[in-house]
DNA sequence: GTGGTCTAGACCACG
DNA sequence: GTGGTCTAGACCACA
């Protein structure tokens, strides 16, 4: 997991996953926990390859996912910036989560566990790390 | 409806997700809730294939993946069977749980969820089900 | 204008757009007026690409617009195919159609168009076309 | 609000079409609806992009476009003006509407609207504003 | 300089 | 066989 920085962001990526969805998480993580500000601009296309040593068009795909999921904005000639609504970050963020709970839920349910299991591992888990 | 069922497998048409891996969760689940007895058989690869009208291949692979997992163990000339351990069982409900768990809060720190958020998402989640 | 058939479709592409527009366009199309089945096959990638003389990553551009539409459905291993909920297809035909009228609409009244006007004007096409 | 603004011409946040067209499209509008005299000075390339704050390539591409169109005319040492000959402006109007209309119905036809349709349509957005 | 489209050709996972 | 990801490298439109 070569970690990389490009601008503000540090990116690292492997193999286990592909590499423009790894970007397009990397980036929501980032702009869902506020740390591109809204309206700034993502580093261009040919810095983001070059820098995370990968091909252009790979970060193309990424850039266009994120456009589409309205966290972006591209502008000809200019660049990629962060969308400058907050409502759309986080409309994106609430959507987004309730998905990766729901996903998370059911593989628990068809595990046996219930809410109140799940609830409890968690804690644990809390407690572990503290 | 589209729908095809065999036993306790029921496949719908849900396409995002490798058909094999479908096969392979509702397997787990059955066994982890002890829904299937230990030591049971399970219907042959053609068996299954032909039940859900899918490629024997697919079917293959699931119970190679059953098999890895330490969940099915295969007796020349029988046929597959579900472990008689009931110890592997649980040994690998506890650590696919943790898998689990694990991809989870990864994804929700990443999206700037805190362990506290979490669990009150979760528990809000149950009250809106009953 | 080459025109080329492929499985159930006629399709022709010039130099003036993206190709992988026209493809979704003449698609879009093709499913909106019905020719093409709900539930059918639509040509795989290679052949499609085959048969217009393109690169097949080309038509991939196209089939995954398609698919964010809501109008195809993939399935790995088998093919690509037109969604069959109906409800998605018209859904999507009004939506799209929306937007081609306010586009237009705004066009028209930037030249000094009056609604009145154009009422006309289409009236007189139609004329002509008979 | 980042909108500029100068003269007659407004730009806001579209990114959705080239600058320049946007531009020249507003130039279009406001002479074929008479809102600049014919005959009459427009802003020079520097005033333009200055008041606009954008980049001169950007309007000078804008005001090839308009020459082009036969909408204005460059006089050495002078500036840009506005044609003075009502015909052009008139030609311009109805070849442009018709490309605009046509480009339109190709649209609708592709969804398998019929003219009537259209009509009916178009009808039913003008009671809407109303 | 920026983003966007396209090609040629490789390799992978799935059924 | 299918779709999907990636690379290398070309060329275009826009600012």
């Amino acid at each position: 997991m070569d970690e990389q920085e490009i601008g503000i962001l540090r990116l690292g990526l492997d193999f286990s996953q592909p590499l423009y969805e790894q970007i397009v998480e990397q980036m929501r993580g980032a702009i869902a926990r506020g740390e591109i500000a809204l309206g700034e601009k993502i580093p261009s296309v040919r810095e983001l390859a070059h820098g995370l040593k990968i091909n252009p068009n790979t970060v193309m795909s990424a850039y266009k996912e994120l456009e589409r999921d309205g966290l972006t904005e591209t502008r000809r000639g200019q660049g990629t910036f962060i969308t400058s609504a907050q409502e759309k970050v986080d409309d994106f963020r609430s959507e987004w989560a309730e998905q990766v709970i729901d996903e998370f839920l059911g593989k628990m349910e068809n595990l046996g566990y219930t809410v109140d299991d799940i609830q409890l591992v968690i804690q644990r888990k809390k407690e572990d790390k503290e």
